[in-house]
DNA sequence: GTCTATAGGGGGATAGAC
DNA sequence: GTCTATCCCCCTATAGAC
């Protein structure tokens, strides 16, 4: 039994920060919702800060792992030609939609990561920006290669807005309403579909 | 001259909101940036939330009117034929990606504009949704109608893949580096190319 | 490990002189 | 209209008892 003093801090920090951001959650909200103490805190984590830090690592890198195990798959899929661009944005998407479905993660996760990219607070984006690093270099490669048509600048500028594109599909309660697995489904097929179409815009540049 | 106590404020607030964010922006640091005092905001504003609905409604009315006035423009141009899609998506984000090169309005209303669709702030979401919402529902019908082959559910969806890429595109600081106009209609342009193959995507459902 | 109590700072808002 | 001074609240962090 993990229902510790702090994962139900984590767990209460996780659903406040998720609704109301983190600069307006006090340590004194998160202790009373978790049922603990408000130097329970500093105990365990030492500051808000490392807790912000805490809350993000714990959810986000077993899913910036599973990005990479599915697009290292569709790379091998792919051989030496040229890999398959949905499979590349699944790989993307799909890890992040689908733990909408989790019920230990949940909703209220899926909101904050899909903030994580769009927070105000320079501190935040370092944190989330520094687990994402990786990431994101290994997936414009790809998209590169898949994209052979593409310079390497308008690749980096689609990638952005394919991240701007999830991540406000994440953060918007309607797109993530259902818990219902269906719902999910659906709204991650339309998601590939639509950044698939997009990637492949033409350019206007070539011949 | 509008150079007065209450124009230096909302330029400071503005500045400042856009950088650290509205909750970490105190009123002492905008007043101190504006060359003002701590009770002016008040004697002007009443309460920092009503100064944050001026610095929003101030340069968000404005484009929200010169998008409209573009959309009846491209619809105008159609007839009673099926409206350019690629007119309908400028008419969404050119308003916005062009007012990067306002020397007056500038780089940080852009970013504040661009994160207000992600803001935390219940109180923000609600300000900035009440003057968005004409808006939206304008461009999803004609964009319904520019895509007959989609249903309603589907063109909802997409248009807001469609809010978050743009709104990613303005906060992020590589994509409206450029001060100059070159890179500003390269932005655009990219955006609009992207969001052009995203929305016209196959849906997987059609015969 | 968990509590109470409090230090120490910063916040928004306001009263009242000028 | 603009200032100073201040009220009162809530915040994070910590000290020290249990």
């Amino acid at each position: 039994m993990s229902d510790d003093t702090k994962t139900r801090i984590l767990d209460a920090a996780e659903r406040l920060f998720a609704d109301a951001g983190i600069d307006a959650t006090s340590l004194r909200a998160i202790t009373a919702e978790a049922g603990a103490n408000l130097a329970a805190v500093n105990y365990h984590f030492g500051s808000k800060e490392a807790l912000v830090g805490e809350v993000y690592g714990r959810r986000i890198d077993p899913l910036n792992r599973e990005r990479i195990d599915r697009l290292q798959m569709a790379l091998r899929d792919a051989g030496d030609g040229v890999p398959s661009l949905p499979a590349i944005v699944e790989a993307f998407v799909a890890p992040a939609m689908l733990a909408m479905q989790d019920p230990d993660a949940g909703r209220s996760f899926i909101r904050l990561v899909g903030r994580a990219h769009t927070e105000a607070s320079a501190d935040v984006r370092r944190i989330v920006f520094t687990r994402f690093q990786d990431v994101a270099l290994a997936f414009q490669k790809a998209l590169a290669r898949a994209l052979p048509q593409l310079d390497r600048s308008t690749v980096q500028a689609r990638f952005k807005f394919m991240i701007g594109a999830m991540a406000y599909a994440m953060t918007d309660p309607t797109a993530c309403a259902g818990p219902s697995e269906r719902d999910v489904h659906r709204s991650l097929d339309r998601l590939v579909r639509f950044l698939v179409g997009g990637l492949q815009a033409p350019t206007g540049e070539e011949k």
